[in-house]
DNA sequence: GGTATTATCTGGTCATAACCAGTGCCCTCC
DNA sequence: GGAGGGCACTGGTTATGACCAGATAATACC
């Protein structure tokens, strides 16, 4: 028995935990078949509900998947999830086995132009938090990016370690803002002579151009984000899953 | 009252669909609030069970959000979803209001290399379909697709009229295979002549590459795709959500 | 032996009924 | 008038119990 009712924990978070527990140490290997609802009900002494709202967060989230009539099953992919390029840059390096480094290029307060002011939902002059950095990963450089941040938001935001530290790891720390959401557009073109420099491109010169728009858990813009990145050192992986029966019903 | 329990459709996916149809049209603006629970439950003669699940349902996939204590709110971006460029571009392209078209550059059959088969989980030498389309909307080519499919599990596909129908609609609707994963890696580089000539690409002859597998929900590869896509009139636009409380828990 | 029936699993859906911790309003008391 | 306490809400969590359809294996029948 491994629940407990004195935690302020509730049961089916506790239970979710335990089965990503099982999933992390390779206990319970793709494909393998899970006990049944009823089987848990018995052995943990909680109702169904509670078991079912576990597991189909799980479910929800891709780590198993469901076979009606035969059981509840590990998904192929439980392993590696969230490598995702675009939430943090920081956490994409690490989870490759990779050491991120930053070097500030430019860290300042400007007054925000009518585009910014839009996106970030400011007044149009508001003070903006402009913060430049290369990016590396084990001493190579992979992207610059130039972040925009209301400063209301993050006020003295500049005074902190910006070079140790994720830029979203601070953010969360530092003043309670979880990014939720980020909206990218990526394009690709040829780099101008300092990126070129900067991130020490060949003769070519191709980068590719995330702009990116990260939003609070109420809707509102935390960050706005340009990323110049080096194509072949640093390819933009990205993970699509389309759990729930929601898409193709009609 | 507009639930029926004589339909096949569960009660809690017919709430699903009329709320998703409410933030269609335009009731129901960004933040404003949603009955209760409680209110459904009186309203709809349901039990809370089922209001619960089709809502936070629509919380899990961000329509909606939730403030305990006070409501159930309407999201910011309850509108203009699923204009995700990957899953389908037949999809993305009209979700922009624009027109796909697809003209067909090579359809045939290939034995699997080494490197293909142990992509798409077929033995080597396996029949392997190849079809290379040139992309279009209103018109304009949009990017050049060389998607390869397990013949076994599709076969006959090539005698199917492509041009008119969605690839992934064909697989849906001739073969029941729905796709419920997509890995993506996304890079950039210069075209070559007969890219840059089929996409009408300018000087530079910039291009995206994306190179995509796509999975079933066993887990089973379905396709591989190689896209080159032209940057300007078609940049890749993502959105990322990340609710569930899984992430930042510790 | 082969086939059909049946019993018993599975997850999926739904009902009724609690209690909790927040939020907000109103009413009373000072 | 202002402060406090209650009360009626909200969503969040959990229990118990029921029926369905699909899968499976054992059993009974021919």
């Amino acid at each position: 028995m491994l629940l407990t009712r004195e935690s302020p924990k509730p049961l089916y978070q506790q239970l979710k935990e335990r089965i990503l527990k099982d999933l992390a140490l390779g206990k319970r290997p793709p494909h393998s078949r899970l006990p049944s609802e009823r089987e848990w009900v018995r052995k943990l002494g909680v109702s169904r509900i509670t078991v079912r709202q576990a597991l189909s967060d799980l479910v929800q989230q891709g780590h198993l998947y469901t076979v009606p009539g035969k059981g509840i099953f590990v998904g192929e992919h439980s392993d590696a999830r969230e490598l995702n390029a675009f939430l943090s840059f920081t956490a994409s390096v690490e989870a490759r086995g990779e050491k991120p480094a930053n070097r500030v290029i430019e860290a300042k307060l400007m007054r925000a132009t009518a585009a910014i002011a839009h996106d970030l939902h400011v007044a149009s002059g508001a003070e903006v938090v402009v913060l430049t950095r290369l990016r590396l990963a084990n001493g190579l450089p992979m992207m610059i990016q130039r972040s925009m941040l209301p400063h209301a938001r993050c006020p003295g935001l500049l005074d902190r370690d910006l070079e140790a530290l994720s830029l979203y790891a601070t953010l969360r720390q530092g003043y309670g803002l979880t990014l939720a959401r980020a909206e990218s557009t990526i394009t690709a073109r040829i780099a101008d002579r300092s990126e070129r420099k900067l991130l020490s491109l060949g003769e070519s010169g191709v980068v590719l151009v995330v702009d990116q728009l990260t939003l609070a858990h109420d809707g509102e813009p935390v960050e706005r984000a340009e990323s110049i990145v080096h194509p072949e050192r640093h390819p933009l992986s990205l993970v699509q899953q389309d759990n729930g029966r929601s898409l193709g019903v009609g």
